[in-house]
DNA sequence: CGGTGGTGGTGACTTTTGTCACGATAGGCT
DNA sequence: AGCCTATCGTGACAAAAGTCACCACCACCG
Protein backbone atom coordinates (compact mmCIF):
# COMPACT_ATOMS: atom_id res chain seq x y z
CA UNK A 1 0.00 0.00 0.00
CA UNK A 2 1.26 3.61 -0.90
CA UNK A 3 0.95 5.93 1.82
CA UNK A 4 1.08 9.57 2.20
CA UNK A 5 3.69 9.40 4.30
CA UNK A 6 5.86 7.26 1.72
CA UNK A 7 5.02 9.79 -0.77
CA UNK A 8 5.66 12.89 0.95
CA UNK A 9 9.58 11.41 2.16
CA UNK A 10 10.62 10.24 -1.26
CA UNK A 11 9.38 13.11 -3.00
CA UNK A 12 9.54 16.22 -0.90
CA UNK A 13 8.64 19.17 -3.55
CA UNK A 14 5.03 17.67 -3.66
CA UNK A 15 2.25 19.08 -1.09
CA UNK A 16 -0.67 17.81 1.05
CA UNK A 17 -2.83 17.79 -1.86
CA UNK A 18 -0.73 16.41 -4.00
CA UNK A 19 0.18 13.74 -1.74
CA UNK A 20 -3.05 12.85 -1.14
CA UNK A 21 -4.22 12.90 -5.11
CA UNK A 22 -1.27 10.64 -6.32
CA UNK A 23 -1.92 8.58 -3.41
CA UNK A 24 -5.39 7.63 -4.30
CA UNK A 25 -4.86 7.43 -8.12
CA UNK A 26 -1.49 4.84 -7.64
CA UNK A 27 -1.11 1.05 -7.71
CA UNK A 28 2.17 -0.27 -6.57
CA UNK A 29 3.98 -2.92 -8.78
CA UNK A 30 6.84 -4.83 -8.04
CA UNK A 31 9.59 -5.80 -10.08
CA UNK A 32 12.22 -8.37 -9.41
CA UNK A 33 16.07 -8.61 -10.04
CA UNK A 34 16.04 -8.13 -14.14
CA UNK A 35 12.52 -7.80 -14.71
CA UNK A 36 11.91 -5.30 -17.43
CA UNK A 37 9.48 -2.76 -17.28
CA UNK A 38 9.68 -1.03 -20.47
CA UNK A 39 10.79 -2.16 -24.02
CA UNK A 40 11.41 -0.68 -27.27
CA UNK A 41 8.45 0.51 -29.34
CA UNK A 42 6.05 -0.40 -26.51
CA UNK A 43 3.40 1.40 -25.68
CA UNK A 44 3.31 3.15 -22.33
CA UNK A 45 -0.09 3.94 -20.30
CA UNK A 46 1.00 5.18 -17.34
CA UNK A 47 3.51 7.22 -15.49
CA UNK A 48 6.17 5.36 -13.37
CA UNK A 49 7.27 7.24 -9.54
CA UNK A 50 10.26 5.00 -8.33
CA UNK A 51 9.17 3.73 -4.88
CA UNK A 52 12.31 2.02 -4.01
CA UNK A 53 15.29 -0.68 -5.77
CA UNK A 54 17.12 0.95 -8.33
CA UNK A 55 16.10 1.26 -12.38
CA UNK A 56 18.36 1.08 -15.17
CA UNK A 57 17.19 2.67 -18.44
CA UNK A 58 19.28 2.02 -21.35
CA UNK A 59 19.20 1.98 -25.34
CA UNK A 60 18.95 -1.03 -27.83
CA UNK A 61 19.87 -1.04 -31.58
CA UNK A 62 18.65 -3.99 -33.86
CA UNK A 63 21.37 -6.24 -33.52
CA UNK A 64 21.28 -6.35 -29.78
CA UNK A 65 24.00 -4.51 -28.90
CA UNK A 66 22.72 -2.07 -25.55
CA UNK A 67 23.94 1.49 -24.48
CA UNK A 68 23.50 2.55 -21.04
CA UNK A 69 21.95 6.10 -20.47
CA UNK A 70 21.34 6.18 -16.82
CA UNK A 71 19.93 4.81 -13.89
CA UNK A 72 16.21 5.75 -11.58
CA UNK A 73 16.60 6.05 -8.02
CA UNK A 74 13.85 6.25 -5.46
CA UNK A 75 12.59 9.73 -5.32
CA UNK A 76 12.34 9.94 -9.36
CA UNK A 77 10.45 9.33 -12.02
CA UNK A 78 11.00 8.23 -15.70
CA UNK A 79 10.77 11.28 -17.92
CA UNK A 80 9.57 8.59 -20.82
CA UNK A 81 6.96 7.38 -19.29
CA UNK A 82 5.50 10.73 -18.53
CA UNK A 83 5.64 11.97 -21.75
CA UNK A 84 4.85 8.83 -23.38
CA UNK A 85 1.89 8.46 -21.44
CA UNK A 86 0.50 12.08 -22.40
CA UNK A 87 0.93 12.05 -25.78
CA UNK A 88 0.51 8.18 -26.61
CA UNK A 89 3.81 7.71 -28.53
CA UNK A 90 5.69 4.86 -28.21
CA UNK A 91 9.04 4.50 -26.04
CA UNK A 92 12.12 4.04 -27.98
CA UNK A 93 14.00 3.10 -24.50
CA UNK A 94 14.26 -0.29 -22.46
CA UNK A 95 14.23 0.03 -18.50
CA UNK A 96 15.01 -2.91 -16.12
CA UNK A 97 15.22 -3.61 -12.70
CA UNK A 98 18.51 -3.96 -11.55
CA UNK A 99 17.71 -4.70 -7.98
CA UNK A 100 14.38 -5.40 -6.06
CA UNK A 101 12.48 -2.47 -7.26
CA UNK A 102 8.74 -0.96 -6.44
CA UNK A 103 6.99 1.42 -8.20
CA UNK A 104 3.73 3.83 -8.22
CA UNK A 105 2.51 3.40 -11.40
CA UNK A 106 -0.04 6.65 -12.32
CA UNK A 107 -2.66 5.95 -15.31
CA UNK A 108 -2.39 8.35 -17.75
CA UNK A 109 -5.82 9.24 -17.92
CA UNK A 110 -5.23 11.51 -14.43
CA UNK A 111 -2.12 13.40 -16.26
CA UNK A 112 -3.96 16.32 -16.93
CA UNK A 113 -5.47 16.68 -14.14
CA UNK A 114 -2.78 16.64 -11.90
CA UNK A 115 -0.86 18.42 -14.05
CA UNK A 116 -3.19 21.63 -14.49
CA UNK A 117 -4.62 21.47 -10.64
CA UNK A 118 -0.71 21.05 -9.00
CA UNK A 119 2.09 23.52 -9.96
CA UNK A 120 4.09 21.10 -7.80
CA UNK A 121 3.51 18.36 -10.31
CA UNK A 122 4.81 20.41 -13.43
CA UNK A 123 7.30 21.63 -11.72
CA UNK A 124 8.46 18.26 -10.88
CA UNK A 125 7.32 16.55 -14.46
CA UNK A 126 9.83 19.76 -15.80
CA UNK A 127 12.98 19.15 -13.11
CA UNK A 128 12.66 15.53 -14.35
CA UNK A 129 12.89 15.88 -17.90
CA UNK A 130 15.27 18.22 -17.76
CA UNK A 131 17.55 16.80 -15.47
CA UNK A 132 17.67 13.61 -17.88
CA UNK A 133 18.10 15.87 -20.59
CA UNK A 134 21.02 16.81 -19.05
CA UNK A 135 22.21 13.52 -18.06
CA UNK A 136 22.01 12.51 -21.45
CA UNK A 137 24.45 15.77 -22.69
CA UNK A 138 26.88 14.26 -20.40
CA UNK A 139 26.38 10.86 -22.02
CA UNK A 140 26.86 12.48 -25.54
CA UNK A 141 30.00 14.68 -24.26
CA UNK A 142 31.53 11.51 -23.14
CA UNK A 143 30.68 9.17 -25.99
CA UNK A 144 32.02 12.16 -28.79
CA UNK A 145 34.96 13.43 -26.83
CA UNK A 146 36.52 10.93 -24.26
CA UNK A 147 38.01 7.36 -24.98
CA UNK A 148 37.26 4.31 -23.46
CA UNK A 149 39.54 4.50 -20.54
CA UNK A 150 37.89 7.99 -19.17
CA UNK A 151 34.34 6.21 -20.03
CA UNK A 152 35.30 3.61 -17.74
CA UNK A 153 36.81 5.33 -14.72
CA UNK A 154 33.66 7.49 -15.22
CA UNK A 155 31.13 4.51 -15.50
CA UNK A 156 33.14 2.81 -12.36
CA UNK A 157 32.42 6.13 -10.36
CA UNK A 158 28.69 6.04 -11.21
CA UNK A 159 28.75 2.61 -9.83
CA UNK A 160 30.33 3.39 -6.67
CA UNK A 161 27.87 6.39 -6.26
CA UNK A 162 24.65 4.40 -7.31
CA UNK A 163 25.55 1.51 -5.46
CA UNK A 164 26.80 3.12 -2.33
CA UNK A 165 29.63 0.89 -2.15
CA UNK A 166 33.56 0.19 -2.92
CA UNK A 167 32.81 -3.47 -4.53
CA UNK A 168 31.53 -3.74 -7.28
CA UNK A 169 29.23 -7.09 -8.27
CA UNK A 170 29.84 -6.21 -12.15
CA UNK A 171 31.44 -8.51 -14.66
CA UNK A 172 33.53 -7.14 -17.16
CA UNK A 173 31.70 -8.42 -19.73
CA UNK A 174 28.69 -6.59 -18.53
CA UNK A 175 30.84 -3.43 -18.04
CA UNK A 176 31.91 -4.13 -21.65
CA UNK A 177 28.14 -4.59 -22.96
CA UNK A 178 27.28 -1.39 -21.34
CA UNK A 179 29.90 1.30 -22.79
CA UNK A 180 29.16 -0.88 -25.63
CA UNK A 181 32.68 -2.12 -26.45
CA UNK A 182 34.45 -5.58 -25.51
CA UNK A 183 35.05 -7.27 -22.65
CA UNK A 184 39.33 -7.68 -24.27
CA UNK A 185 39.38 -3.69 -24.24
CA UNK A 186 37.61 -3.61 -20.78
CA UNK A 187 40.12 -6.47 -19.39
CA UNK A 188 43.19 -4.12 -20.89
CA UNK A 189 41.79 -1.04 -19.04
CA UNK A 190 41.08 -2.76 -15.97
CA UNK A 191 44.59 -4.00 -15.39
CA UNK A 192 46.00 -0.49 -16.20
CA UNK A 193 43.46 0.76 -14.26
CA UNK A 194 44.99 -1.88 -11.38
CA UNK A 195 48.83 -0.90 -12.18
CA UNK A 196 47.96 2.61 -11.29
CA UNK A 197 46.34 1.25 -8.39
CA UNK A 198 43.12 2.98 -8.86
CA UNK A 199 41.07 -0.52 -8.21
CA UNK A 200 41.97 -4.05 -7.38
CA UNK A 201 41.03 -7.09 -9.15
CA UNK A 202 39.14 -10.19 -6.99
CA UNK A 203 37.20 -12.49 -8.07
CA UNK A 204 34.15 -11.60 -9.32
CA UNK A 205 34.21 -8.11 -7.66
CA UNK A 206 36.00 -5.01 -8.32
CA UNK A 207 36.96 -3.39 -5.48
CA UNK A 208 37.12 0.52 -5.84
CA UNK A 209 40.29 2.12 -4.39
CA UNK A 210 40.97 5.74 -5.91
CA UNK A 211 39.50 6.68 -8.80
CA UNK A 212 40.77 10.66 -8.99
CA UNK A 213 43.73 9.65 -11.10
CA UNK A 214 43.24 12.25 -13.64
CA UNK B 1 5.46 43.12 -34.36
CA UNK B 2 4.26 39.48 -33.47
CA UNK B 3 0.76 39.22 -35.03
CA UNK B 4 -1.49 36.63 -33.74
CA UNK B 5 -1.96 35.36 -37.51
CA UNK B 6 1.25 34.37 -37.63
CA UNK B 7 1.57 32.28 -34.10
CA UNK B 8 -1.28 30.30 -35.50
CA UNK B 9 -0.21 29.45 -38.20
CA UNK B 10 3.46 28.20 -37.38
CA UNK B 11 2.22 27.19 -33.95
CA UNK B 12 -1.45 25.06 -35.15
CA UNK B 13 -1.58 23.75 -31.84
CA UNK B 14 -2.20 26.73 -30.13
CA UNK B 15 -5.70 28.01 -29.32
CA UNK B 16 -7.10 31.29 -29.78
CA UNK B 17 -7.05 32.25 -25.89
CA UNK B 18 -3.29 31.06 -26.17
CA UNK B 19 -2.42 33.25 -28.92
CA UNK B 20 -3.99 36.20 -27.46
CA UNK B 21 -1.96 35.31 -24.52
CA UNK B 22 1.31 35.49 -26.18
CA UNK B 23 1.49 37.63 -28.75
CA UNK B 24 0.53 40.42 -25.90
CA UNK B 25 3.67 39.14 -23.70
CA UNK B 26 6.46 37.86 -26.47
CA UNK B 27 8.78 40.19 -27.63
CA UNK B 28 10.48 39.68 -30.90
CA UNK B 29 14.29 39.35 -31.24
CA UNK B 30 16.05 39.20 -34.97
CA UNK B 31 19.28 37.26 -34.91
CA UNK B 32 22.11 37.43 -37.73
CA UNK B 33 23.48 35.11 -39.70
CA UNK B 34 26.26 33.36 -36.95
CA UNK B 35 24.77 35.06 -33.89
CA UNK B 36 24.45 32.92 -30.98
CA UNK B 37 21.68 33.25 -28.73
CA UNK B 38 22.75 31.01 -25.98
CA UNK B 39 25.91 30.09 -24.93
CA UNK B 40 27.26 27.34 -22.39
CA UNK B 41 27.20 28.58 -18.53
CA UNK B 42 24.66 31.09 -19.50
CA UNK B 43 21.16 32.12 -17.69
CA UNK B 44 18.44 31.90 -19.76
CA UNK B 45 15.60 34.09 -18.78
CA UNK B 46 12.94 33.68 -21.26
CA UNK B 47 11.13 30.73 -23.54
CA UNK B 48 12.04 30.74 -27.30
CA UNK B 49 9.64 30.04 -30.10
CA UNK B 50 11.02 30.15 -33.71
CA UNK B 51 9.73 32.55 -36.16
CA UNK B 52 11.61 32.34 -38.76
CA UNK B 53 14.98 31.11 -39.81
CA UNK B 54 17.05 28.16 -38.27
CA UNK B 55 18.79 27.81 -35.29
CA UNK B 56 21.71 25.30 -34.58
CA UNK B 57 21.82 23.40 -31.55
CA UNK B 58 25.19 22.22 -30.01
CA UNK B 59 27.19 21.35 -27.59
CA UNK B 60 30.73 22.56 -26.87
CA UNK B 61 33.36 20.92 -24.66
CA UNK B 62 36.63 22.84 -22.85
CA UNK B 63 38.56 22.04 -25.78
CA UNK B 64 36.29 23.90 -28.01
CA UNK B 65 35.44 21.36 -29.57
CA UNK B 66 31.73 21.39 -31.03
CA UNK B 67 29.52 18.67 -31.21
CA UNK B 68 26.12 18.81 -33.53
CA UNK B 69 22.81 18.15 -31.78
CA UNK B 70 19.96 19.33 -34.13
CA UNK B 71 18.29 22.33 -35.52
CA UNK B 72 14.90 23.87 -34.83
CA UNK B 73 13.02 25.21 -37.45
CA UNK B 74 9.69 27.76 -37.29
CA UNK B 75 6.90 26.48 -35.37
CA UNK B 76 9.16 24.92 -32.84
CA UNK B 77 10.90 25.60 -29.41
CA UNK B 78 13.78 25.63 -27.41
CA UNK B 79 13.01 22.91 -25.25
CA UNK B 80 16.12 23.88 -22.76
CA UNK B 81 15.02 27.88 -22.43
CA UNK B 82 11.50 26.27 -21.29
CA UNK B 83 12.87 24.77 -18.20
CA UNK B 84 15.94 26.43 -17.62
CA UNK B 85 13.73 29.29 -17.18
CA UNK B 86 11.43 27.85 -15.04
CA UNK B 87 13.84 26.71 -12.77
CA UNK B 88 16.40 29.10 -13.22
CA UNK B 89 19.37 27.15 -14.41
CA UNK B 90 21.84 27.96 -16.20
CA UNK B 91 22.11 26.23 -20.10
CA UNK B 92 24.38 23.33 -21.25
CA UNK B 93 24.54 24.02 -24.70
CA UNK B 94 25.14 26.78 -27.69
CA UNK B 95 22.29 27.97 -30.31
CA UNK B 96 23.55 29.73 -33.24
CA UNK B 97 21.59 31.23 -36.33
CA UNK B 98 22.41 29.23 -39.27
CA UNK B 99 20.15 31.76 -40.74
CA UNK B 100 18.93 34.88 -40.96
CA UNK B 101 16.15 34.01 -37.75
CA UNK B 102 13.28 35.53 -35.75
CA UNK B 103 12.47 34.42 -32.39
CA UNK B 104 9.80 35.37 -30.22
CA UNK B 105 10.83 35.56 -26.82
CA UNK B 106 8.43 35.16 -23.80
CA UNK B 107 10.11 36.32 -20.19
CA UNK B 108 10.08 33.72 -17.53
CA UNK B 109 7.37 35.07 -15.48
CA UNK B 110 4.65 34.50 -17.14
CA UNK B 111 5.56 30.63 -17.45
CA UNK B 112 3.16 29.43 -14.50
CA UNK B 113 0.41 31.38 -15.82
CA UNK B 114 1.17 29.76 -19.65
CA UNK B 115 1.46 26.33 -18.08
CA UNK B 116 -1.61 26.02 -15.41
CA UNK B 117 -3.77 28.33 -17.59
CA UNK B 118 -3.79 26.34 -20.87
CA UNK B 119 -3.87 22.42 -21.77
CA UNK B 120 -2.44 23.47 -25.30
CA UNK B 121 0.79 24.93 -23.53
CA UNK B 122 1.37 22.47 -21.57
CA UNK B 123 0.99 19.64 -24.29
CA UNK B 124 3.52 21.86 -26.38
CA UNK B 125 5.98 21.90 -23.93
CA UNK B 126 5.59 18.17 -23.09
CA UNK B 127 5.71 17.66 -26.86
CA UNK B 128 9.16 19.61 -27.55
CA UNK B 129 10.25 18.29 -24.85
CA UNK B 130 9.68 14.81 -25.77
CA UNK B 131 11.09 14.92 -30.01
CA UNK B 132 14.25 16.63 -28.20
CA UNK B 133 14.83 13.75 -25.99
CA UNK B 134 13.96 11.24 -28.90
CA UNK B 135 16.42 13.85 -31.23
CA UNK B 136 18.89 12.93 -28.72
CA UNK B 137 18.75 9.43 -28.54
CA UNK B 138 18.87 9.15 -31.92
CA UNK B 139 22.01 11.16 -31.90
CA UNK B 140 23.42 8.76 -29.17
CA UNK B 141 22.53 5.79 -31.09
CA UNK B 142 24.55 7.19 -34.17
CA UNK B 143 27.42 8.06 -32.04
CA UNK B 144 28.19 4.63 -30.13
CA UNK B 145 26.67 2.45 -32.95
CA UNK B 146 27.58 3.94 -36.21
CA UNK B 147 30.76 4.14 -38.00
CA UNK B 148 31.77 7.37 -39.37
CA UNK B 149 30.75 6.46 -43.30
CA UNK B 150 27.32 6.03 -41.90
CA UNK B 151 26.81 9.16 -39.61
CA UNK B 152 28.37 11.34 -42.43
CA UNK B 153 25.71 10.02 -44.94
CA UNK B 154 23.08 10.61 -42.38
CA UNK B 155 24.45 14.38 -41.57
CA UNK B 156 23.87 14.87 -45.25
CA UNK B 157 20.50 13.40 -45.37
CA UNK B 158 19.78 15.87 -42.68
CA UNK B 159 21.21 19.24 -44.48
CA UNK B 160 19.16 18.28 -47.53
CA UNK B 161 16.12 18.07 -45.61
CA UNK B 162 16.23 20.70 -43.39
CA UNK B 163 18.08 23.65 -45.72
CA UNK B 164 15.83 21.82 -48.51
CA UNK B 165 18.44 21.81 -51.57
CA UNK B 166 20.14 19.22 -53.08
CA UNK B 167 22.94 22.36 -53.39
CA UNK B 168 24.67 22.20 -49.67
CA UNK B 169 27.16 25.17 -49.21
CA UNK B 170 29.47 23.38 -46.50
CA UNK B 171 33.03 22.90 -46.06
CA UNK B 172 34.53 19.87 -45.39
CA UNK B 173 35.71 21.68 -42.48
CA UNK B 174 32.96 22.33 -41.18
CA UNK B 175 31.43 19.20 -41.30
CA UNK B 176 34.38 17.88 -39.68
CA UNK B 177 33.51 20.33 -36.61
CA UNK B 178 30.13 19.39 -36.34
CA UNK B 179 30.78 15.62 -36.28
CA UNK B 180 33.58 15.84 -34.17
CA UNK B 181 35.98 14.21 -36.55
CA UNK B 182 38.60 15.43 -39.10
CA UNK B 183 38.95 17.57 -42.09
CA UNK B 184 40.93 14.38 -43.37
CA UNK B 185 38.72 11.89 -42.79
CA UNK B 186 35.37 13.71 -43.93
CA UNK B 187 37.25 14.28 -47.34
CA UNK B 188 38.22 11.07 -47.13
CA UNK B 189 34.93 9.41 -47.19
CA UNK B 190 33.70 12.06 -49.37
CA UNK B 191 35.59 10.82 -51.99
CA UNK B 192 34.29 7.23 -51.34
CA UNK B 193 30.82 8.89 -51.22
CA UNK B 194 31.59 10.55 -54.83
CA UNK B 195 33.10 7.31 -56.15
CA UNK B 196 29.47 5.29 -55.38
CA UNK B 197 27.61 8.00 -57.21
CA UNK B 198 26.46 9.45 -54.01
CA UNK B 199 27.58 13.01 -54.13
CA UNK B 200 29.59 15.22 -56.66
CA UNK B 201 31.94 17.08 -55.23
CA UNK B 202 32.19 20.68 -56.90
CA UNK B 203 34.00 24.16 -55.53
CA UNK B 204 32.49 25.60 -52.43
CA UNK B 205 29.66 23.00 -52.98
CA UNK B 206 28.26 19.49 -52.38
CA UNK B 207 25.46 18.55 -54.85
CA UNK B 208 23.63 15.22 -53.35
CA UNK B 209 22.52 13.02 -55.86
CA UNK B 210 21.78 9.86 -53.91
CA UNK B 211 22.69 8.83 -50.56
CA UNK B 212 20.10 5.69 -50.01
CA UNK B 213 23.34 4.08 -50.63
CA UNK B 214 22.91 1.14 -47.87
C1' DC C 1 51.67 41.35 -59.75
C1' DG C 2 52.64 38.73 -55.62
C1' DG C 3 51.11 37.68 -51.06
C1' DT C 4 47.71 35.73 -47.96
C1' DG C 5 44.15 32.91 -46.14
C1' DG C 6 40.77 29.51 -46.64
C1' DT C 7 40.00 25.20 -48.60
C1' DG C 8 40.80 20.48 -50.26
C1' DG C 9 43.60 16.09 -51.50
C1' DT C 10 46.76 12.67 -50.13
C1' DG C 11 50.36 9.52 -48.29
C1' DA C 12 52.45 7.84 -44.11
C1' DC C 13 52.08 6.92 -39.64
C1' DT C 14 50.01 6.33 -34.76
C1' DT C 15 46.49 5.49 -31.54
C1' DT C 16 42.44 3.49 -30.17
C1' DT C 17 39.35 0.08 -30.42
C1' DG C 18 37.46 -4.22 -31.97
C1' DT C 19 38.06 -9.18 -33.18
C1' DC C 20 39.91 -13.84 -33.06
C1' DA C 21 41.96 -17.58 -30.89
C1' DC C 22 43.47 -19.86 -27.09
C1' DG C 23 44.31 -21.03 -22.44
C1' DA C 24 43.56 -20.57 -17.26
C1' DT C 25 40.66 -20.56 -13.34
C1' DA C 26 36.72 -21.18 -10.36
C1' DG C 27 32.03 -22.53 -8.99
C1' DG C 28 28.17 -25.48 -9.40
C1' DC C 29 26.05 -29.81 -10.48
C1' DT C 30 25.50 -34.76 -11.09
C1' DA D 1 35.86 -36.76 -9.61
C1' DG D 2 34.29 -35.17 -14.15
C1' DC D 3 31.80 -31.92 -16.71
C1' DC D 4 29.80 -27.53 -17.80
C1' DT D 5 29.65 -22.79 -17.86
C1' DA D 6 31.02 -18.28 -16.93
C1' DT D 7 34.68 -15.41 -16.35
C1' DC D 8 39.15 -13.41 -17.19
C1' DG D 9 43.87 -12.59 -19.38
C1' DT D 10 46.49 -12.15 -23.32
C1' DG D 11 48.93 -12.07 -27.71
C1' DA D 12 48.27 -11.16 -32.53
C1' DC D 13 46.03 -8.94 -35.87
C1' DA D 14 42.57 -5.78 -38.34
C1' DA D 15 39.79 -1.78 -38.82
C1' DA D 16 38.56 2.93 -37.95
C1' DA D 17 39.87 7.24 -36.97
C1' DG D 18 43.10 10.86 -35.79
C1' DT D 19 47.48 13.33 -36.78
C1' DC D 20 51.24 15.20 -39.42
C1' DA D 21 53.32 17.02 -43.34
C1' DC D 22 53.07 18.86 -47.61
C1' DC D 23 51.27 20.51 -51.75
C1' DA D 24 47.63 22.54 -54.86
C1' DC D 25 44.05 25.54 -55.90
C1' DC D 26 41.45 29.71 -55.85
C1' DA D 27 39.63 34.15 -54.38
C1' DC D 28 40.68 38.44 -52.72
C1' DC D 29 43.27 42.51 -51.88
C1' DG D 30 46.79 45.99 -51.66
Amino acid sequence: MLTENTLTQLFPSFDKDLVKDIAGKATLKELKVGETLMRTGQNIRSTMLIISGLIKIFREDEEGNEFFMYYLQPGQACALSMICATKQETSEIMAKAVTETVIASIPIQYMDTLMLKHKNWYYFVLETYRSRFEELLVTIDHIAFRNMDERLVFYLKKQQEIRKTNLLPISNTEIALELNSSREVISRLMRKLSEKGAVKLQKQHIEIINLNIY
